[in-house]
RNA sequence: UCCGGCGUAGCUCAAUUGGCAGAGCGGGUGGCUGUUAACCACUAGGUUGUAGGUUCAAGUCCUACCGCCGGAGCCA
C-alpha cells in the first residue's frame, strides 16, 4: 500500500494510497460520511458510505472527533463536488487516537482564547498559510543575501550593553553579572563586514518597551546585512531590490497560501523598484500639505507614517532625518551636519516601518563625541571604536523586521499573527 | 506610564427603564446516501472577573481591585 500527502494527491489518481493526519471536520447525510482530512500538506475530503466499507469502519467514521489522529486508505478520485478537486474513497480508518473535547471549534473564537490555545490554534489551515509565508520569505531573505556574495555571520544573544541607549533591554544574570538580550546584530556585524566584505545576520532580537500595539513584539526577529565601502545611496538601493525580490518570491511561490488569506495580489505585484525616497523635509511637507499638526525636528509616529506612505503604492523611502532623533552610530550628513545618513522603509497599507538602517559613523574622533553626547559608557565600546582606529571605510546596512514585512505580505493588520509562539507585553505562554 | 474600551455557559454573544439569566456553536441521544463552518428534533450545561456598597429587587447603578484589548510614547 502506497503512502501519499495530500499536496500531491494528483499524481496518484485512481490508486490506492494511504494518508496519515487527524480530523479536521466531518459531515454527515445519515449513510454517507464526509471526512475532512488534513496532514499539514493540505486538506482532503474523505468520503465512506455505508455499502462500501466495513461495518467497524463505518463505525468509526461515526465516533471519530475533530483532531482525531487517524491513518485512512482508500482510492483518490477527481470530483468537482469535493473541496480541491479530489477526494478520497475511503475503504479503512483507522483511528490512532480518538480525542476528546477540542478546544477549539469550527466557530468564531475571540483573539484572546485562540492565543491561549497557540499550540493548537496553528493547526488551522490560515494559520498555516501564515507559516508557510513565513517560511518562504525568510528562505528569499537568504537567497537573496547568499546569492549576492554575503556570507551569514551568526551574531550573539547575550550582550554586555546597549546598542542603542534608547530602548528598554531585558536584563539577565550572568554569573554574577549584568547581561542584556540583544536589541541589534547591527554593532557585531559592522566588525564582521570589515572581515568579510558583505556580511548579514539573521536571528532573534528583544526590545523590553511596554508597547502594547498591532506592530510590537516584544521578541521578533531581523535580518540585518552590513557592507563595506557603502554609502546611504548603496544601503538605499540594496534595500529596494531586497524587498522587491522577497515580494518576488512570494507571488511566485505561495500564490495558494495569498489566496487562501484573500490576500489582495495586485497591490504585491506592483512593488518593483525604484521605490520613491523623499528626504524628511518631503516628508514633513507632505503632512503639512495634509493638514497634520506636525512639529520639524521630531521623529514620525505611526499615524504620520501611515499619513505620508497612503499617497504610494510602493514602499517609501524616507532618507536624511534630522541626527538629533537617531541613533549615536549614524553617520552626518557633510552637507548638512544636522542631518543623519539614515534611511527608514516604510511598507505601504499601514503596516509602518519594515526597515531601518542607514550609513554607520567611520571617523574615530566623530564617534567618540557622539557615544559621550548621548552619555552612552565610552568603556563599553572599545572594541566597536577599534573598528575605526584600524582601518576604517564608509559602511552602511540595515535591519529588516520580519515579522511586519510578514503582516504585510498576508495583509495581517496584527503581527501576533506572524510569529509561531508570539511573545508581548501579556503574553508569555504557550 | 498615560488615555480609552471590555470581562455573562467550554466558545461567540444577547438580556429593553434596575424586575423570572437566554441563543447559536461545541458535548450527548436520535434522524437523514453528495455534504461544503451541512441540516432537523430532543437534551445536559451558570458563584454574570473579585471584594464591598446603594435598593423591596443588581448582569445592569456606585467605589476599589484584578485580568485582558489597542492607541500614545518608543521602535523593526
Amino acid at each position: 500500500m502506497e503512502k501519499a500527502t495530500i499536496s500531491e494527491v494528483a499524481r496518484h489518481e485512481g490508486k490506492e494510497v494511504t494518508l496519515n493526519g487527524w480530523l479536521y471536520n466531518k459531515r454527515s447525510s445519515g449513510k454517507l460520511w464526509f471526512l475532512l482530512i488534513r496532514d499539514g500538506t493540505g486538506i482532503i475530503q474523505g468520503v465512506a458510505s455505508k455499502e462500501d466499507v466495513s461495518e467497524s469502519t463505518f463505525q468509526h467514521c461515526m465516533d471519530v472527533t475533530q483532531e482525531s489522529s487517524l491513518s485512512v486508505t482508500g482510492i483518490i478520485a477527481e470530483d468537482k463536488r469535493a473541496p480541491g478537486g479530489y477526494e478520497l474513497q475511503v475503504k479503512e480508518l483507522r483511528i490512532l487516537q480518538l480525542v476528546e473535547d477540542y478546544p477549539i471549534t469550527p466557530k468564531e473564537h475571540g483573539t484572546a482564547f485562540l492565543m491561549d490555545h497557540r499550540h493548537l490554534w496553528l493547526r488551522s489551515s490560515r494559520q498555516v498559510a501564515i507559516l508557510r509565508i513565513r517560511q518562504e520569505i525568510i528562505r528569499a531573505c537568504r537567497d537573496f543575501f547568499d546569492q549576492n556574495g554575503f556570507v551569514l555571520v551568526d551574531a550573539p544573544i547575550f550582550t554586555p550593553a546597549a546598542c542603542e541607549g534608547t530602548t528598554t533591554l531585558f536584563e539577565t544574570d550572568y554569573f554574577g553579572s549584568q547581561a542584556y538580550l540583544t536589541q541589534s546584530g547591527q554593532l557585531y556585524m559592522e566588525a564582521a563586514a570589515m572581515a568579510l566584505g558583505k556580511v548579514y545576520c539573521f536571528g532573534p532580537t528583544f526590545r523590553a518597551e511596554k508597547s502594547k500595539t498591532r506592530r510590537h513584539l516584544t521578541e521578533f526577529w531581523m535580518l540585518e546585512p552590513e557592507v563595506a565601502f557603502m554609502d546611504l545611496d548603496g544601503d538605499m538601493e540594496l534595500a529596494e531590490n531586497f524587498i522587491a525580490y522577497i515580494v518576488q518570491r512570494i507571488l511566485q511561490n505561495r500564490s495558494e497560501e495569498l489566496k487562501q488569506l484573500e490576500r489582495d495580489t495586485a497591490s504585491l505585484e506592483k512593488i518593483g523598484t525604484p521605490f520613491p525616497r523623499l528626504t524628511y523635509d518631503e516628508a514633513v511637507q507632505i503632512l503639512k500639505k495634509k493638514g497634520i499638526n506636525f512639529e520639524y525636528g521630531n521623529d514620525f509616529g505611526g499615524t504620520d507614517e501611515t499619513v505620508i506612505s497612503e499617497g504610494f503604492q510602493k514602499p517609501v523611502m524616507i532618507h536624511r532625518y534630522p541626527a538629533a532623533v537617531k541613533a549615536f552610530y549614524m553617520k552626518n550628513d557633510p552637507e548638512d551636519l544636522s542631518k543623519a545618513l539614515c534611511v527608514d522603509v516604510l511598507a505601504p497599507e499601514g503596516v509602518g516601518e519594515i526597515i531601518g538602517g542607514g550609513q554607520r559613523e567611520d571617523d574615530y574622533d566623530t564617534l567618540v563625541e557622539k557615544i559621550k553626547k548621548h552619555q552612552l559608557p565610552l568603556k563599553a565600546f572599545q572594541w566597536y571604536l577599534d573598528l575605526r582606529r584600524y582601518g576604517t571605510v564608509p559602511h552602511a546596512g540595515f535591519g529588516l523586521g520580519i515579522e511586519r514585512t510578514v503582516s504585510w505580505i498576508c495583509g495581517l493588520p496584527h503581527v501576533r499573527e506572524t510569529i509561531p509562539f508570539p511573545r508581548m507585553m501579556h503574553r508569555l505562554t504557550p
